[in-house]
This record gives structure tokens, sequence and C-alpha cells, in this order.
DNA sequence: CTGAAAGCGCTTACAG
DNA sequence: CTGAAAGCGCTTACAG
């Protein structure tokens, strides 16, 4: 047995079992690489003795952390919970962890998150963070390397990062054409913040799938939001502003549409008879939501899921620069009971 | 300046600012000790070179990782991001980051958890899970020592960790207050799972709160959830099967309730006409929701905050093991729409 | 206030 | 399949 209050250490398993440190080491390590019975000494051994490996010692000796690094915009919205399960059972079965840093926190800066992030934590990054990529991107010139990054949802137009989406445009287009189909002819926008990648892609989507309707859409129909349940309140309050109105809204995500038709109950109007709304993520609450919402569907697991089994690729295959092709997973229109005809 | 691809360590600062490795590492760690001159001349080169700290190294050496690991039951319950929000930002004021760790996923069995937070790489440990206190302790008397630990909204009866959290029992008198001053007299229970202190102690104020206004709770009028949304849905069913209602039902958490008033809804029973709601926490939809949800308000920015600082005075502090006792705070009934007087 | 030197606990070519 | 030995990049008494 150890002293009391002493830690044990690979020695002292590697007494223990009558072998070399770096059998103990190849043990836990490529156990395919030890004689049966030596591995069994060991491992009875280290069971014994409470044995547990010194992460720090072994990734300064091995030049690897086995983290990853998720870089999240945002916790508290619910859209990304799904996706953070398939990354973390991803990586989990390649015996990597996951090192959390949401952007918005994290005293806020991305210069902070970069330095954080290289400081040696983080072998890889998974960032669900669009805007961040100048940055890492900039830092790789300056010091040694690169952190291999993959971004999940989001995306950067600069630079060649591999990245694992959804197919906005299409996404957009499915709501336009459900409501033009519903008869509907003047529909407005809630965007989503205009640096946004993604706020980016469902507006332009949007405004070619109005185009192709042959609708036109008023400059005053459109609303800019920050994702935010508050932000659907303002652009309620702005929409009620107005002599002429859309009758019907698409939402750059579920929690502004949700924000958008709690406040436009409270003013006096309801949805779907006088707006109809479409969201887009399917959050958990959207189809508990009274009215339930109707939105885009996205595969989040699998949004998770790729994502990181793109970032183990080229984590082990660390000499073959093979650029991964931006890959883009199809979206679902779930129709609920905020859209119908126009009054 | 480095050769390409060549990571920048201490000796090369040391070297370009004409001192030594220690008088580098001082200036980094405790600049006070060192003398302003070398300090700015250590601080040119660390610049200079894109020097960053490897923190293998260092925490090898020094025996601190700067990590908090940060135990959450459910990263997709919005309840919690104001409180890691509070908790992250007190730790960065130390230097110290955030583990988080998804008690739920992360291949969920505590003994995992357990040896992943042992392979040193953490100071101490946030648990917002009070399940997990048995395995930690358990745990501390196998290896060498206890991981310092602070119980933060939930806590674990056994064993004396220090812990912050809200008054239960009194955000349940308010709750059960407010339905009997509206006249109601015949309350329902959506209780949490009953392995869960929060469910155990907010039922119990529940059944107090009740048997003091000299009301009676019939056993068919308890309902067990499990906090999502769904549970709701499946307690709304069950309620629904009943020949002899409640008018009113208090819930263990918001989810819940948004569960059940969407299910009778859809039942074709309206809250607050048919039944009067109350929720549990204050979640940021709580007041978007169609009706507003009644609900108890809890402090969480301060938890985060107030639990985080306790761990810092754990870890600053080794020697004295001065118990902190357990900190409660008030909780606030918020007043919406889902409650009224019984039809 | 600063430096020389030891050592934290591992892993990994290398040799056998 | 296994072991001896070097060394990853820091920090920290210790001495001056």
């Amino acid at each position: 047995m150890m002293e009391e209050g002493r830690t044990p250490k690979i020695v002292d398993v590697a007494r223990l079992a009558g072998v070399s440190t770096a059998t103990v080491s190849r043990t836990l390590s490529k156990p395919e690489t030890v004689a049966q019975k030596t591995r069994d000494a060991v491992l009875k051994a280290a069971k014994e003795s409470g044995y547990r490996v010194n992460l720090s010692a072994r990734s300064l000796r091995s030049r690897r952390t086995g983290v990853v690094g998720v870089l999240v915009p945002n916790l508290g919205n619910t859209f990304f919970s799904r996706i953070l399960a398939g990354i973390e059972s991803t990586l989990a079965r390649k015996g990597l962890s996951v090192l959390m840093v949401d952007t918005m926190h994290q005293t806020t800066k991305p210069e902070f998150i970069l330095d954080y992030l290289n400081d040696s934590r983080v072998d890889g990054i998974l960032s669900l963070d669009g805007s961040l990529s100048p940055t890492l991107l900039q830092a790789g010139q300056a010091t040694a390397g690169l952190l291999p990054t993959v971004f999940v949802c989001e995306w950067h137009d600069q630079g060649n990062h591999p990245s694992i989406r959804v197919d906005n445009l299409q996404g957009s287009a499915l709501a336009i054409d459900h409501l033009v189909a519903l008869g509907h002819t003047k529909i407005g926008l809630i965007n989503g913040p205009l640096d946004n990648v993604l706020s980016k892609a469902r507006l332009s989507g949007a405004l070619a799938a109005i185009k192709k309707a042959n609708l036109k859409i008023d400059d005053s129909w459109q609303f800019e939001s920050d994702f935010s349940l508050q932000s659907g309140v303002a652009a309620a309050d702005s929409l009620l502003t107005l002599q002429d109105r859309p009758t019907a809204l698409f939402c750059a995500n579920d929690e502004t549409a949700i924000g958008l038709i709690s406040q436009l109950h409270r003013r006096g109007f309801y949805v779907p008879k006088d707006f109809s709304v479409v969201g887009f993520d399917d959050i958990d609450i959207a189809r508990h939501y009274l009215p339930a919402l109707t939105t885009i569907w996205q595969p989040r697991m699998e949004l998770g899921e790729i994502g990181a089994q793109m970032l183990i690729e080229r984590l082990e295959n660390k000499a073959s620069h093979t650029p991964q092709p931006a890959k883009v997973l199809p979206v679902e229109l779930i129709i609920r009971e905020t859209t119908a005809k126009p009054a």
C-alpha cells in the first residue's frame, strides 16, 4: 500500500507489478503492444494502488492534450444543447474530452479566447461561432501553427476551414414557399444580426424565394434582431408601427419568433389570425408553445457528430492536408399552428 | 526571431530579455516580486516572441491546474445558463477557467465523471448536481485527497460540503399560499424526480403549506416528472384521467409547467380558466409564454457568483478547514397569467 | 531582486 | 515484447 496522502504514480505501479515504468505507460496507452500476462499484472497493480494518470505530465511529454475546444456563441440558447450532445459522444468514443467555451461570456474578447486556447489547452477546435475565424487565422500565422479547426453550423467565408452545416438557403426557401402557398403576398423578415453568416444566408435565401414567387418586399418589412427573445419583442413593436404591414413574418430563429408572437399577442394581435410566423431551428419548446411554432428543423445531433468526426480525422492525419470540403445537410419544414391563410 | 514553426518557450524569452528563466517565470506569475525595469524587458520579449505558456508544464510543476470543474445536470435546460455566467465571470477574475461537465451526457456514469476529474484535470469542483456527492466522497477516501467541492442550487444531505442554494421551502410556500389566496382548495403537485434534493424540498414545502392552510391533498393529485417538457405533457394526460381533479397545479419547474399547460390546451382545457399553474425557476421564456407563466424566481447570477466565491476561498485557504455553512438565498413569487380564481 | 539547479510525472525512440 | 534513459517546459526553494 501507499503511504497516507500520497498519490500513486507510475513508478509505484511499476514496482507493484514488477515491470518498468515504460511498460506501465504502454499498457495504459497502447495495451495491444504489451503481452497479455504483463498487461493483466499492470492493470491489477494500477487498480490496487488507485493509480490515476497525471494528465499534465502526459500532455507535456506527448504534446497532446486529448482535449477539444468547443466554441459556443450562447450556451443559454437551447438550440445548441443537442449539437453538443452529438459532439461529446463522438469525441468520447475516441477518448477525447470537451473544453466548452462560451464566446459570449469568457470575458467576451476574441483575443482573450484565442490566447486562452493557445495556452496549450486543446488539440483542436470545433467552432459553432463563425465570427472567430479571422482571429484564429491571424494567430495561426503569428505563432508556430494553427490549431486544427472545424466549423459547425456557422462558418466563415474567408479561409478554407472545413465545416458542416445545414442548407440555410433551402430552409429559407421552404419557409417562404410555405407562406406563399398559403396565399401570403406581403411577407416580412425578422433578420438575425447582419454580420452573422447564418443571418446573411437565411436572408438571401428568403429574398431569392420571394423574388422567385414574383413578390415584392418593402424595405420597411425587414427588421433586425440578435436571435434573442427580447429582440423579437422589439421587432413586434416596430412592426405594429407600420401602416402597411406584411401578413406573414419569417424569423431568423425560434427565439425571435417566440418573442415576436408573445409581444404581438400582448398588443392585441394574434397568430396565425392576424399574422403568420415561421421560425428556424425547431428548439425543444417550439412544439409546446401556444400556438405551436411552424419552423425549420435542423438535424442537430448529426451536425455535432459529423463535425466531431471531421475534426478527429484532421487530428489523426496531421500529414495529409487534403482540405475537407464543406458538408451541407438538408433541413425540413415543420408545419404547426403559427401559419395560416392571410385574413 | 524564432525559427519557423517553433513555439517559443521560456528559455527563448529569457535569452531575448537577457535574464534567467526563473525571472521570466516570476514576471509572468508574480510580477510584483520583480523589479520594474526587468519586468518591462521580460514582457516586451514575451510579446515580441509571441510566447505562450505551456500549461501542462506549469501544472505539472506547480501542482495546480487553474481549472475548476463545473458539473451541470443538463446543459439543455436554460435555467443553468445564467448561473454559469455568474460562475464564469467570478472565476475569470481570479484567473481560473471552467471545465464544464454535463453529468447527463459524458458517458453518464458517475464513476466515469469522477475518474475523469481525478485525472489531475481540476483544482476544485462546483457541482450543480446533488446526486454526485456520495461518489465524490468515496473517491476522496480511496485516493489521496478530496477535491474541494462546493454545491450550487442542489446539495447532498450526507457529508458537509459547503453549498449555496435557494430557499426551496419558501418558494413552495409562496406558490401554495398564492393559490390558496386565490381560493383554490384542491391543489395538485407535479413533483420532480423523488431522488432529487430539490424535488424533495419543494414537495415537503408544498405539503407543509397545504397543511397549514387546512387543506387536504389527495394522493391521486400528485404526479411525478423529471423536470422535462415531455414529463409535463405526460402529467397532463394523467391529470385528465381523474374524475375528481385539482383546480390548481404547482410544478417542480418551469419546463414541466409548460409541457403541462401545452398538453392541457391540446386536450381542450385552458389555463388559467380550467386550471391554475405555478412553475419554478423563472426561465427566460416564462414571461414570453402564452399565457405568461406564474412562477418562482431565483437569483441565478448570484447563486453562481457566490458559489464560485466560496470555492475560491476554499482553494486559497487549504489549511483552514473551517467548514463554510450552507448559504440560503430568498426567492420571489412572480405573478403572471397562469393563475386565477377557480372556475 | 535575481540566478543556478533540481525535479514535477510522464512517454518515447532506441536498443536488445 | 520489454527496459534504461533522456527530456517535455515549466516553477520553486535555496543561496546570494
